[in-house]
DNA sequence: TACAAGTTTGAAACGATTACAAAGTTAAAA
DNA sequence: TTTTAACTTTGTAATCGTTTCAAACTTGTA
């Protein structure tokens, strides 16, 4: 469950953040949100604690915003679709078991497979946004 | 091949650039490699002129990249892979033929997939950068 | 209790992208 | 042609997500 990381406070607001909220959050928005409960945090922090998590494979980075990267704590295989209205990510169910493993010509390790939706969600459809 | 875009000289210039080499570049290395033939092009035509293509359906915009967006003038399907040590985007095929129909539940329109490996390329793991 | 290693913080710097207004170009009407 | 309006390009300035960095703080261990 800690990944091997030592389990500050802040780190573990961060993670408990991502276990709960399944909204696929920026860093800003984890910020703000836990900055109501831990008046001292700093965004830094917020920054070093996910590039950490990330790079102990405890959460995913997903850049299917060229805006800003957005995080999930949800590690099992599905995909995302991201509105271009409303700018919401929803998670999508990944039927086919993608092309892991034929590792493909010139790549030597495969780390982290992204799919990636962008288009039109119902709300934003019917409020023709 | 126009796209229904007028096609200024600039314009060109950048289509065709996606067209010739296939590197998935960023603004910024179409704009510099560009500069030498088109010495007043300014950054924010490129800016705009991809904007444009995109918005046309004429080019993708990578989000592989959470550093920068990258574009590419290919426009049939196939998947990407980014070297996390050099950086570099490779083309790579796509076998399956994506869930691209059975609409996803809560999305009205789909727009655009992307399917996204990153890892470490044969040349980076011989050099074990 | 003291030290070293690790962590957090906030300010400053960076860099990709966007906004904007002025100058330039094009196409079509008169 | 000439005029005019619409469109396009340009460069500068602003914006904003992210990184850098050093000082202050915390924690675990000697």
């Amino acid at each position: 469950m800690n990944h091997g990381i030592r389990p500050s406070v802040q780190r573990v607001a961060i993670m408990e953040y991502l276990m709960k909220h399944h909204t696929h959050p920026t860093v800003d928005t984890i910020y703000h949100d836990l900055l109501a409960t831990m008046p001292t945090l700093s965004r830094t922090t917020v920054y070093n604690t996910l590039e950490l998590l990330h790079s102990h494979n405890a959460v995913q980075a997903l850049t299917i915003d060229s805006r800003n990267v957005h995080y999930d704590g949800m590690m099992s295989p599905h995909a995302h679709f991201m509105c271009r209205c409303c700018g919401r990510i929803i998670d999508l169910p990944m039927h086919s078991d993608l092309p892991a493993n034929p590792l493909p010509q010139h790549v030597s390790r495969v780390e982290q497979i992204q799919l990636n939706y962008s288009g039109v969600c119902d709300e934003c459809n019917e409020n023709n946004c």
